[in-house]
Order: structure tokens, then sequence, then C-alpha cells
DNA sequence: CGTAAGATGAAG
DNA sequence: TTCATCTTACGG
């Protein structure tokens, strides 16, 4: 797979398409990646921008690293490490169109309304049956995996905007979705 | 409809 | 104290 060789906006605009991919105990969910952001070495919202910490570290892994973390004591996110190894940058997964595995979504989530099952980063971590024993796993060698896209999306409009729910670097237009697509985190 | 606030834990 | 979120409660 060459989607990891680039830069790190070039892959978050690139991941559209794909499908992530879980393998559990419970049965297998998968969705299409339709909402990302970016997030940069010299950027003031990465948490890698100041310095490697244990927390952070999967972001300065091999390209393909995961890294989950927890975010407002309740909540996890899932993002995927980019660029070498050593620069610490990732793309946040902030959207699916779920494809399989719906009824365990549905169960996971405590709700049967499809569109809102992966419309938000906690939530796609919630229906996926993402934890934080994932941190440190590999996209292409373990059970939560990012696979090619089933049709060809490189004609479908992506639209470019600013972040959601930073206080820095919230003038960067580092976040891509599919234009008009109904299952993003915001209206 | 809309907006506002609370939950809750880890890092700095 | 801040935080890359989501849900519920409440007013119109």
């Amino acid at each position: 797979m060459d989607l990891l060789t680039s830069d790190t906006l070039t892959i978050a605009k690139n991941l559209l398409g794909y499908r992530l991919v879980h393998e559990s105990d419970e049965g297998i969910t998968a969705g299409i990646i339709v909402e990302t952001e970016a997030y940069l070495q010299d950027d003031p919202a990465c948490h890698a921008y100041r310095k490697k910490s244990v927390r952070n570290a999967p972001m300065f892994g091999v390209a393909g690293t995961i890294y989950v973390y927890q975010i407002y004591g309740i909540y996890y996110c899932v993002n995927i490490a980019t660029n070498q190894k050593d620069v610490g940058e990732a793309v946040l997964i902030r959207a699916l169109e779920p494809i399989e595995g719906i009824d365990l979504m549905e169960r996971r989530r405590k709700s049967n309304v499809l569109k809102n099952l992966c419309s938000g980063p906690g939530k796609l971590v919630q229906a996926m049956g993402i934890h934080k024993g994932m941190n440190d796993w590999h996209i292409l060698k373990d059970d939560l995996k990012i696979l090619p896209p089933l049709s060809d999306y490189s004609q479908h409009p992506i639209v470019t905007t600013t972040r959601i729910g930073i206080t820095q670097g919230v003038e960067l237009p580092y976040r891509f979705y599919f234009e008009g697509n109904t299952f993003i985190s915001k209206k």
C-alpha cells in the first residue's frame, strides 16, 4: 500500500474512501472513512507539538501505527501515525459510513439510527469496538485494519475546512470530508 | 427546533 | 487546569 508513503496532509485526503475494518471476538465491523483531520509536527493543536511523551509516543512510530487516546475522561479517538519514524504526525479518523456489522454497531452504540453510529471520532470508536489496548498496533499487521476502497473515489469531490473541537491552530485547513456525504460529524 | 452544561481521567 | 467529545436537559 503506497497510501502511507506520502506526507500527512496528502494521506489525510487519500484515506477518504478507504475502509476501516475490525475483526473482533464479537464479529466484524467495517466502515468507509468519510472524514479525517491532519495533525502536523509544527501544529499547536497536535499532541506531539511540544515533545514526545508516554501518551503521544505512537504518533512517533512508523507510518500506520495506531494511536488511541482518551478524551474528556470518557471517550476515545483513533489516529493513524504518518510520516517517518520519530516524526510526530498523525491523521484522526472522524467519521465512517457503516458497511458491515451494522447490527453489532447498533448494540455497541445502543442506537439503531444508522447516521448516528459513526458520525464522530468518539462514536466510531464505540461502534467499531476500538479500545486503548490497540494503542501502538499497526493497521497492516493487527486486527484493526485499513483496506483499499471498494470502488473508485478518485473523482469524488473533497471539501477542505478547519478542524473541530480545538482551541489552537483553529485557522489551519486540515479537515477533509467527502462532499455531500451524510455520515460526517457535522450537518 | 436551538443552546448549554455535565461527565470524568490523564497529562502538563 | 486543559482537553482532537457526546448526550441530555431545558427553553422557545
